[in-house]
RNA sequence: GGAGAGAUGGCUGAGCGGUUGAAAGCACCGGUCUUGAAAACCGGCAAAGGGGCAACUCUUUCCUGGGUUCGAAUCCCAGUCUCUCCGCCA
C-alpha cells in the first residue's frame, strides 16, 4: 500500500528543472519557502545514477542477446552492480519526491496574492438582505424552538458536534438535496452518480487529502490492516477518482459529475470554533459537483461552475457574495478557487457555502488521469470541484433568511414542490 | 465463509522461456475517393523515464512485490483485485 504512494507526485520535475526561479517564485506566493539547491543537487543525482544504471542494463542486454555462454559470468557480475545503483538511485528519488509531494498547487496569475482570508476579494454581490423587524434568531434557536432540531440528543447517542434534524426541517433538507440535484442534472448538464461514501487510501492521496491531511479524516476501523478505508471528507474525493488511472477518449469530455452525499470530517484544530448549531459538524449532506476536463478549459469551466453553484441562491432567493481566494487562503491542491458565502442574518455577516476549485493538472498528476487530445498526444486532463451547494449550510440560511417574527419558516417558492407543496413550517 | 477461473496497449483479445513492446479486431489520427457524409482502401497510433539543439536514441513497463535464469508477459512464491458456482444476507 504505501510503496503505491511513494510514486506519485504532484509537480513535475522537468517543468520545475526548466525554470527552477519561476516555480520557486510561484509557490513563495504561498508562503513556502524551497531550497533551490537541495532540489537541484537531487535532481541532479537522480539522473547521473538512472544513466549509469541504463548503460550497465544496456550492456546486460546485450549479452544475453548474444547466447554466448562465456559472458554469463559477466552478466552476473553487472547484475549484482545494477542492484546496488538502482537501490541509490531509489533512495535519491524517493527523497526528491518526498519534497515534491509536499508542495501544494501553483496559483494561476489572477490569484491575488496575500497571507489569509483578509486578502480575499470580494467580486460580485447579489440578492436583496431582507430587514426585520424584529430581532432575527439564530438557525439553531429557531430549529430547536420549532422542535425540529435537537443537539442534546446526537449528544447522548453520538457526541459532540452531530445533529438530529427532525419532522419539516428533515423534509426541508431532503428537499434542497433533491431540488439541487434536479437543476444540475436537468439544467446544468451534470451526471447523477451515487457513489461509495468510503475512499481507500490511495483515492484519498489522489485528491490531496493524504497523506498530509490525515488528521482531519474519518478512519474506519478495518480487520486487515493493510487495508485502510476512510470516510469520505467530501464526495469531490470518490468522485474526482473516478478517472484515476484512465486515459480518456477525448470525446467523453467534458464530464460532469453531481452526487448528494453525508460528508465526514474531523476538523481537527477548530475547536471552539462555531460551536453552536450546524456551522461546524462532523457529518453533513453535500451537493457536490466535479468537472473532468481538457486542461485548456479549465479556467472557462470554473466559471460555468461557480454559476451553477450561484444558481441555487438565485433560485432561492439568498443573499450572497462572491469572493476570489487569494493565493495564501487557497486548499492544497487549488490553482484558483472562488468561494461563495451566504448572508447569515443572525450574525450580521457572510459565511461559507460553496467553494469551487479548479485544480489544473495537479490532481490528475497524482491520480494518472489522462485523455487524448486532437493530436492524439496523451495529456493530463484538467480537474475541478465545487460544492454546489453544502445543504446543511443552505438550510440554516433558509431558515435564518425566511424566519417570520412568530418562529415560523416561510418554505421558497422553488422547495415547495419538493415538500408536498407545503408553505410555511410551523409548530403544529 | 467454501470451490474454481482469471488479470496483457484507449477497448476486445492472441501469445505461455530468446528481435514479443507484444498478433488480430475495434476506437482514434492522417490521407485517397466523394458535391458533402458514409462505406471502401492506404498509412500512422502504448506509457513513463534518461541522453541529444534536433533528426534520433537508450532504459523500464504485459495487476503488485519478491524469486529462478545469461535471458521472463511466459516458470516459482506472496499479495491485491475481478469473474463464475455454492452458502449467508440487507
Amino acid at each position: 500500500m504505501k510503496k503505491k504512494l511513494k510514486k506519485k507526485r504532484m509537480h513535475n520535475i522537468k517543468d520545475i528543472r526548466s525554470d527552477i526561479d519561476k516555480f520557486i517564485e510561484s509557490i513563495s506566493k504561498r508562503n513556502i519557502k524551497l531550497d533551490k539547491n537541495e532540489i537541484t543537487e537531487l535532481d541532479i543525482k537522480n539522473r547521473t545514477l538512472i544513466q549509469e544504471k541504463e548503460k550497465l542494463e544496456k550492456e546486460k542486454k546485450d549479452i544475453s542477446k548474444t547466447k554466448d555462454k562465456t559472458l554469463f559470468e559477466k552478466s552476473k557480475k553487472i547484475s549484482l552492480e545494477i542492484d546496488s545503483i538502482s537501490k541509490k538511485q531509489s533512495e535519491v528519488k524517493i527523497e526528491l519526491e518526498n519534497i515534491l509531494s509536499s508542495i501544494p498547487n501553483i496559483p494561476l496569475e489572477d490569484v491575488p496574492n496575500g497571507k489569509d482570508e483578509s486578502s480575499n476579494i470580494e467580486i460580485e454581490k447579489k440578492g436583496n438582505i431582507k430587514k426585520f423587524n424584529f430581532q432575527p434568531k439564530s438557525h439553531h434557536e429557531i430549529g430547536e424552538k420549532l422542535n425540529m432540531m435537537d443537539f442534546d440528543l446526537a449528544t447522548k447517542t453520538t457526541g459532540s458536534r452531530f445533529v438530529f434534524i427532525k419532522d419539516k426541517i428533515a423534509l426541508l433538507e431532503r428537499a434542497l438535496s433533491n431540488f439541487m440535484l434536479d437543476k444540475h442534472i436537468l439544467e446544468n448538464g451534470y451526471t447523477e452518480i451515487s457513489p461509495p461514501l468510503l475512499a481507500s487510501e490511495n483515492t484519498m492521496y489522489g485528491t490531496g487529502q493524504l497523506p498530509k491531511f490525515e488528521s482531519d479524516q474519518f478512519e474506519v476501523k478495518l480487520d486487515d490492516k493493510n487495508d485502510r478505508k476512510f470516510l469520505i471528507p467530501t464526495a469531490e474525493v470518490i468522485l474526482t477518482n473516478i478517472v484515476k488511472d484512465k486515459i480518456i477518449n477525448k470525446k467523453d469530455l467534458p464530464m460532469r459529475l453531481v452526487a448528494a452525499t453525508p460528508c465526514f470530517r474531523k476538523e481537527a484544530g477548530s475547536y471552539g470554533k462555531d460551536t453552536k448549531g450546524m456551522i461546524r459538524q462532523h457529518q453533513f449532506y453535500k451537493v457536490e459537483l466535479v468537472s473532468i476536463v481538457e486542461p485548456n478549459h479549465c479556467s472557462d469551466e470554473l466559471e460555468r461552475m461557480t454559476n451553477c453553484a450561484t444558481g441555487i441562491l438565485d433560485s432561492l432567493k439568498i443573499p450572497y457574495r462572491k469572493v476570489i481566494l487569494c493565493s495564501g487562503d487557497m486548499g492544497f491542491s487549488a490553482e484558483k478557487t472562488y468561494d461563495i458565502e451566504v448572508w447569515l442574518p443572525s450574525e450580521n455577516k457572510y459565511r461559507e457555502i460553496s467553494s469551487c476549485s479548479s485544480c489544473g493538472t495537479f490532481q490528475s498528476r497524482r491520480m494518472k488521469a489522462r485523455y487524448k487530445n486532437d493530436k492524439n498526444e496523451t495529456n493530463h486532463v484538467g480537474t475541478l470541484n465545487g460544492s454546489g451547494l453544502a445543504v446543511g449550510r443552505t438550510l440554516i440560511a433558509i431558515l435564518e433568511n425566511y424566519q417570520e417574527a412568530d418562529g415560523s419558516i416561510t418554505v421558497p417558492e422553488v422547495l415547495r414542490p419538493y415538500m408536498n407543496n407545503l408553505k410555511k413550517i410551523t409548530n403544529n
